[in-house]
DNA sequence: GGCCGTCTGTGCGCTACCTTACATACAGAT
DNA sequence: ATCTGTATGTAAGGTAGCGCACAGACGGCC
C-alpha cells in the first residue's frame, strides 16, 4: 500500500503558518496526477485548487485552429487554479499535467473562506500570483524575440527546477505542443543539445547531463523568472 | 485655467462603492501623463498606483540587448501598479505612456490600507488583475502564432477601446517598439490596412476609419481578451 | 522660401521556422 | 522473432520577418 506523501513538499503549503495549516490539513485531499490529465478546461469553473508536490502542470492556451502554446508552468512551488481566489472562477486557458506525479487539493469554498480573512494566506497566494505573472510576461517576450534553441533550454530548466531527479518523461512531440512549435524543430534543437553533451534522450526520456551548460545556452528569460520567484517567495524551502 | 476632470472616467474608480469613494477622494491626485513618460522602471518600487482616465499606458519588457515587447496595455479600464497590492512592490517590466492624457494617482500606503480590509476594493482589483493576466497570456500566444498584420489590428483595437476618439497619435516606429518588430514591418502592415480603407495615417497620426473591418482582420486574440474583460468587470460603464 | 529632422516607403539578401513527406529506429506485444 | 505503433531523424521547398541601406516626403522653423 502506498504511503501518503507529505503535503509540505509543496512550497506554498509548507509556508503556511501553523494556525492555517491546522485548519487546512483535514480538508486537504491527496490526488494522483497522471500525464496528460486535463485539470481544468478553458472557461470551466473549478471545484478545487491544486497544490502539486511531484507533478508539473502546464498552463496551455489552445487556439481555434488547434495550435497551442504554454503560457506558464506550475510545480511544487505553486498552485493551480488562481482564478478561484482572483475572483474570476475560470480562465481562458487549460491546465494539463505535463509530468506525472501527485499533489494535494483543497475545495474551492475552503480557499475562498480563508481568503476572506485577509490573513497571511492571502498575501502568500498573491505574491505567488505575481511571480506567475512574471512568468507569463517573460513567456510573451521570449516568444517574440528568442530562438527556438534558447526557448528549449529555458523550458527544460523550468521543468528541471520542478522535478526531483534530472530525468523528464516527455516526448519531443509534447514539448513542441508546449512551446507552440513543430515537432521537427524540437528534434533539431534537442539534437544540438545532445551533441553538445548537455542532455541525453531516448524515446520520451530526457536526462539533463549538464545543467550549467543549459543555463549558459538559454536566453535571459529563465534567470529573470527564477530570480523573481526567489524574490517574491523567499520564505519557501530552497529548490 | 484647466478644469480638473472627473476621476470617474476611470472605470475602477467609478465602480467604487460610496464608502470607499469618500475615503479615497481626498487622497486622489490628478496627474498629466505625457507621451513617452516612464511611469515606473523595472525593479523600482512604486510610490503610487495610477488610474488612467484619458491616457493609455503600455507595460513593456526591455531585453538586455535593447529589444522590447509590450506585454499588456492599460487604459481607463484599469490601474497601473498592481505589484503594490500583489505584494511584490516592483515588477520586471516598465510602464510607459503610450498615448498622452491624464489620470489619477493614489499613494501606495493608502491603497495597501484599503486592501487590508478585504472589502470590495480587494475583489475589484483582483478581478481586474485576472483580466490583465488574460491579456498577458493572450499576448504570449499571439506572439507565437499570429502574423504581424493581425497583431497590428489587435493592437490598434486595444488602443481604440481605451481612447475617446478614433485618432491615435503614434508613429510607426513606436508601434514597432510595442509589438517588438521592425518599423518596416509596421509600415507594410499599415499600408495594407490603409489600402483596404480601414485606417488613414499621416506622420504620426492614425485614424481608424472602419473598426468593424479591423475586427474582421485581427486574430481571435482581441475578442478573447475583450470578452474576458467584460466578463470580469461587468459592473463598469460600457466603453 | 528654403532647410532640416523626422516619418514613411521600398528593395535585397538572409535566416529561422514552417509545411509536407518520408525514412529509420526503438520498445513492447503477440 | 516478428510485428506494429510510436518516437525520432532528415530533406526540399516556401515564407514571414529581419538587418541593412537608402529614397522620398512631409512639417515645422529660421
Amino acid at each position: 500500500m502506498p504511503i501518503t506523501p507529505d503535503p509540505k513538499l509543496n512550497h506554498l503549503l509548507a509556508a503556511l503558518p501553523d494556525a492555517e495549516w491546522c485548519r487546512w490539513q483535514p480538508m486537504l485531499q491527496w490526488v494522483k496526477l497522471p500525464l496528460g490529465e486535463v485539470m481544468y478546461e478553458s472557461g470551466r469553473t473549478l471545484g478545487h485548487v491544486y497544490f502539486p508536490t511531484t507533478a508539473i502542470i502546464s498552463l496551455l492556451y489552445v487556439l481555434e485552429d488547434g495550435a497551442s502554446a504554454e503560457i506558464a508552468v506550475v510545480g511544487n512551488e505553486g498552485v493551480v487554479g488562481i482564478s478561484l481566489f482572483m475572483g474570476g472562477e475560470s480562465t481562458t486557458s487549460r491546465a494539463v499535467v505535463q509530468s506525472a506525479g501527485e499533489g494535494w487539493r483543497l475545495p474551492a469554498r475552503a480557499l475562498k473562506q480563508e481568503f476572506e480573512q485577509a490573513g497571511p494566506v492571502l498575501h502568500l497566494l498573491l505574491r505567488y500570483t505575481q511571480a506567475l505573472i512574471t512568468q507569463l510576461a517573460q513567456t510573451a517576450v521570449c516568444n517574440r524575440h528568442h530562438l527556438l534553441d534558447q526557448q528549449l533550454c529555458r523550458w527544460l530548466l523550468l521543468s528541471l527546477d520542478r522535478l526531483q531527479g534530472s530525468e523528464l518523461v516527455m516526448t519531443q512531440e509534447l514539448i513542441a505542443n508546449m512551446l507552440g512549435v513543430r515537432r521537427e524543430g524540437v528534434t533539431e534543437g534537442a539534437l544540438k543539445l545532445q551533441k553538445a553533451g548537455l542532455i541525453h534522450y531516448q524515446r520520451g526520456h530526457i536526462t539533463v547531463l549538464d545543467r550549467a551548460g543549459l543555463e549558459k545556452r538559454t536566453c535571459e528569460c529563465y534567470a529573470v523568472v527564477k530570480k523573481e520567484y526567489d524574490r517574491l517567495l523567499p520564505d519557501l524551502p530552497a529548490q
